[in-house]
RNA sequence: GCGGUCGUGGCGAAGUGGUUAACGCACCGGAUUGUGGCUCCGGCAUUCGUGGGUUCGAUUCCCACCGGUCGCCCCA
């Protein structure tokens, strides 16, 4: 039997592991900085909630879910994004009683999605994202901005674009929506397939429409901005007038539009600029969403968040050549010869790891120049030697790999003695 | 879902319608009963992605499928 992991899947293994723990820890210590509390939420929900919650005309309601019955006869759904998930259980759970308010949460998880996998684009994907639900204060926006650039530049990353947008409010986005289909209905048989459906379910989507870019019509499409209502104009301005503030750059791009439904007033992408990205370049998204909490049964509470990719982080790292500090060594190997050896240095070794020190030996019988060998492969910052000699005099010898310098310790103060060496490497 | 391209050992990579499937790196062993490097010697592909077909014979030709990759759609 040939297994492979499933299309779209990959395995994460030792060498590049690290990598990711050295992010994962990396964007914890940001959201304990700006008071973002972890959540953990379910894989897989109710098939509804993401129907409900993402958008029945969205691509990833129509075409992407993992959808699958349980014994029960339920629908349920591999979770194909994070905010549903999040805003079901401050609901659920009824988050927004607690003192502190608005609710701010930070979730990292495989995210499913059922597509044509390439570079960047998997089927089970690690997304860590951020919610903020509670708040409409345009702040609260620059905070979530803040924090999504704020991430990439802590671990490095310099070629990146913020571009933001503000979709308005329901009236707004009314208003706008008859002025697209007046304005497009007329061109209606030059549109693409999608368009013309488009124009019909979600005519704002139109405008990032790769395909129809260049038509004559998508130049003079009205623009969302020219159809936001004073208090959403007055938001969109505030918003930006924050970011200023804070010297966090940015550029509007008004056709920027996002493919979920919830979004509305601002919405934003991170893209990277280094060399080498392929078709995708879009780090991360996100955008205000008021109203979902309502929709998935909540009181009125207006949320904002974004989601970043870990894999397309990994991808931006490499095209900028960072290399995260990751430490693969090893404190100590063991190297013992002869079966009494052998034996006293299981235990050693189980003494030095009780003792807080990160120490391993042999396991494959290896002669001793190849457990030499072995200990200088993995990195070991000491070694200690342990043969029948040795364990007659009661003594190791602890060899500094680095700098070849070899002393005798007793076996009693092994402990103590490799601790202080240690120590003074930090 | 659509189109292009690719699939040989752990990795990189040659190669041919016929039986020993190069080479490099890595790994293991030895030269060197106890000290990391170098050198030398040796070992390491019985599914050449999988399954069919053509053929006396297929890793090589054909088809299908699976998977990677690039682009499209769309997104993170």
């Amino acid at each position: 039997m040939n297994m492979k992991a499933p299309r779209g899947t990959q395995d994460l293994l030792p060498g590049t592991i690290e990598n990711w723990q050295y992010i994962e820890k990396s964007l914890t210590d940001l959201c304990r900085r700006y008071n973002y509390k972890e959540v953990r939420t379910p894989i897989f929900e109710h098939t509804e909630l993401f129907q409900r919650g993402v958008g029945d005309s969205t691509d990833i309601v129509q075409k992407e879910m993992y959808t699958f019955e349980d014994r029960g006869g339920r629908s349920l759904t591999l979770r194909p994004e994070g905010t549903a998930s999040v805003v079901r259980a401050f609901v659920e759970n009824k988050l927004f009683g607690l003192p502190n308010q608005p609710t701010k949460l930070f979730y990292f998880g495989p995210m499913f999605r059922y597509e044509r996998p390439q570079q960047g684009r998997m089927r089970q994907f690690v997304q860590f994202g951020i919610e903020a639900l509670g708040s409409a204060d345009p702040a609260v926006d620059a905070e979530v901005l803040a924090l999504a650039m704020n991430a990439y530049q802590e671990l490095g990353l310099r070629s990146l674009k913020l571009v933001i947008n503000s979709l308005g409010d329901a009236e707004s986005r009314t208003s706008h929506r008859e002025a697209l289909v007046q304005h497009f209905s007329p061109y209606k048989e030059d549109l693409c397939a999608d368009c013309q459906l488009r124009l019909e379910q979600n005519p704002l989507r139109i405008l990032d429409c790769k395909k129809d870019r260049d038509h004559p019509a998508m130049e003079s499409a009205p623009s969302i901005l020219d159809h936001l209502n004073e208090s959403s104009k007055q938001y969109f301005e505030e918003v930006k007038s924050h970011l200023d503030n804070m010297g966090i750059d940015y550029q509007v791009d008004k056709n920027l539009v996002r493919g979920l439904d919830y979004y509305n007033h601002t919405a934003f992408e991170i893209m990277s600029e280094a060399e080498g990205f392929g078709a995708i370049t879009t780090l991360s998204g996100g955008g205000r969403y008021n109203g979902l909490v309502e929709e998935l049964g909540g009181p009125e509470s207006p949320g904002i968040g974004f989601a970043m990719s870990l894999e397309r982080l990994l991808m931006a790292l490499q095209a900028e050549n960072i290399q995260l500090p990751v430490d693969e060594g090893l404190d100590c190997y063991f190297v013992s010869l002869g079966d009494k050896a052998n034996k006293e240095a299981v235990r050693l070794t189980y003494q030095l790891r009780k003792a807080g020190i990160q120490v391993d030996k042999d396991y494959q019988g290896k002669k001793f120049k190849a457990q030499f060998k072995t200990a200088d492969r993995i990195r070991a910052k000491y070694v200690v030697v342990l043969g029948e000699e040795e364990l007659e005099n009661n003594i190791a010898k602890v060899r500094d790999m680095a700098t070849g310098n070899q002393v005798d310790v007793s076996l009693l103060q092994l402990v103590a003695h490799l601790q202080k060496e240690l120590e003074g490497e930090k």
